[in-house]
DNA sequence: TTGCATGTAAAGATCCTGTAACCGAGCACA
DNA sequence: TGTGCTCGGTTACAGGATCTTTACATGCAA
């Protein structure tokens, strides 16, 4: 590792993979404008949100369930009861951004509803970078008043990982990972796909790897020593010849099948790769 | 840190830990325009709040002295340097509203000012009332998590601690907490998670933590200290290395698992004693 | 088999933290 | 006004923990 890379690495202070921790950003868009949608869902995809698209309201309670970081409501869609709508939401949800994006408006329009409790006022037509920066300005204020550990805990095989606590558990014994350690274990576990080196390192360290670095091996080696140590029957961490890592708990022998964890949401759904070593 | 923050804190000797509760709220507005700042003057004061006109730009440092919890900002003032200006101020102080209010601008300018850290985006001409509200809506997205501040003696292992007071006990004995201490022990009571120490002093001192600032290590050995002295066989603050503290009270010898938290909530709930000195 | 890619282990190099000593600014008090 | 005290904050150092590098062994694919 350079110098100057190291430097640059301990003077933002911030390791990549700590802020990563929060996952997907997910968004709500209460909206009937079909090439608004369009021009939002192409945007937010490639920024790798969870957006849901509601052409009329839901209910509060709908809302909560959805677990959202953001919502984003065209008043023009509510109808008649949306000062109302719009006070019950940000009353029942105190920590969700809000966002009005909506036709021109008044001047005591916009007070109203940002009395009411919404972050931002948009009159479109707006450019959706622009609607984006916004969001994420007011998910950024949220965030960071949100001390409590929103972060559940994760458990996958025997194993138990704790963002909370930067530790993972096999019971109550703790794998006594280091710092790095745990980064690297948790960006594993939060994905199924095969992690190619480059990623890992990039995403943990936080810059390009260099050619010929060998320290993501070096990591799994101590990562798979405690995990065994820990949970000796199982593997988790695959090597894909010539690609990279995948994280899997498997109990050794035999059975192959992919144990799906049962605490917390995990919601890997999408890309569960069937596709598997020898 | 630099020389002139640190007078100006010491100076001014109220942190923003102990600020927060009830004060005025403290806006600065860098702005040339008179009658804009007449109106808002007069909105202002007959709001309550604490207003100081600048007609240019002030150093970060100076900002950081006025205990502000909103700036509103208009870039033409800044002149050449604004988005640097602007961009050091958002990362200096992550708890201040910042709103830039200036004439018209394009989608990118926009973009570009809330990626670097706004918190709003006014176009003039605006209604002052509109303004007023949109700096409330950032900084009521502030303020809200900020410190429960609950009132409650709170007991932990051996130790009770005083909100009241400003000070922790064992028995009846004062731990002869100095207020920054007792912020901080405080502060990592009413998290069961591990804080990084950016985490702990931006909370405690209200700003950024410089890079090599090491006040957070010393104030958490003068702790340690003065918690073994009050109650030796108890071992309270845990360092998490590479990571930050975390506090968790546990008898020292045998039995190092008092609480063993478990997959959920590590709910301190149960030793909450109210019971307390005279 | 050969040529890489990966596993393993150990040795520095580097970083992190605990600790203590120090300095300057406020404050109380004579 | 000067003195001594406390407090917040800075700095330097030492020891230990962690990370990186390197070398070699092993395994996979062509």
């Amino acid at each position: 590792m350079s110098l100057e890379a190291r430097d640059a690495l301990t003077a933002t202070a911030a390791s990549p993979a700590s802020q990563r921790a929060h996952s997907r950003l997910r968004l709500a868009v209460v909206d009937r404008d079909p090439g608004f949608m369009q021009v939002l869902a192409n945007r937010l995809d490639a920024l790798g949100w969870d957006l849901r698209a509601l052409s009329s309201a839901v209910t509060v309670d709908a809302l909560v369930g959805m677990r959202l970081n953001a919502l984003v409501v065209d008043l023009s869609v509510l109808g008649p009861g949306s000062w109302e709508y719009l006070e019950r939401v940000c009353a029942r949800l105190p920590g969700l951004a809000v966002i009005v994006c909506t036709g021109p408006s008044s001047v005591a329009q916009r007070v109203r509803g940002l009395r009411l409790g919404a972050d931002a006022w948009m009159t479109k037509p707006c450019h959706a970078e622009e609607l984006i920066c916004v969001i994420e300005a007011a998910i950024r204020r949220h965030r960071r008043n949100e001390m409590p550990q929103m972060e559940d805990a994760l458990s996958v095989g025997q194993i138990t990982i704790r963002p909370d606590l930067y530790q993972a558990y096999s019971g109550d014994a703790s794998l006594e990972l280091t710092a790095r350690e745990f980064e690297i274990l948790q960006l594993l576990t939060q994905s199924d796909r095969v992690l190619r080196r480059e990623e890992i390192y990039e995403r943990v360290w936080g810059y390009a790897m260099a050619h010929g670095d060998r320290s993501v091996d070096v990591f799994v080696r101590k990562l798979r020593q405690k995990l065994r140590t820990a949970s000796p029957d199982w593997s988790y961490i695959h090597t894909h010849f010539g690609v990279g890592y995948r994280f899997a708990p498997e109990v050794d022998g035999g059975e192959q099948q992919l144990v799906t964890p049962g605490v917390g949401e995990v919601g890997r759904e999408s890309d569960v790769t069937p596709a598997l070593v020898g």
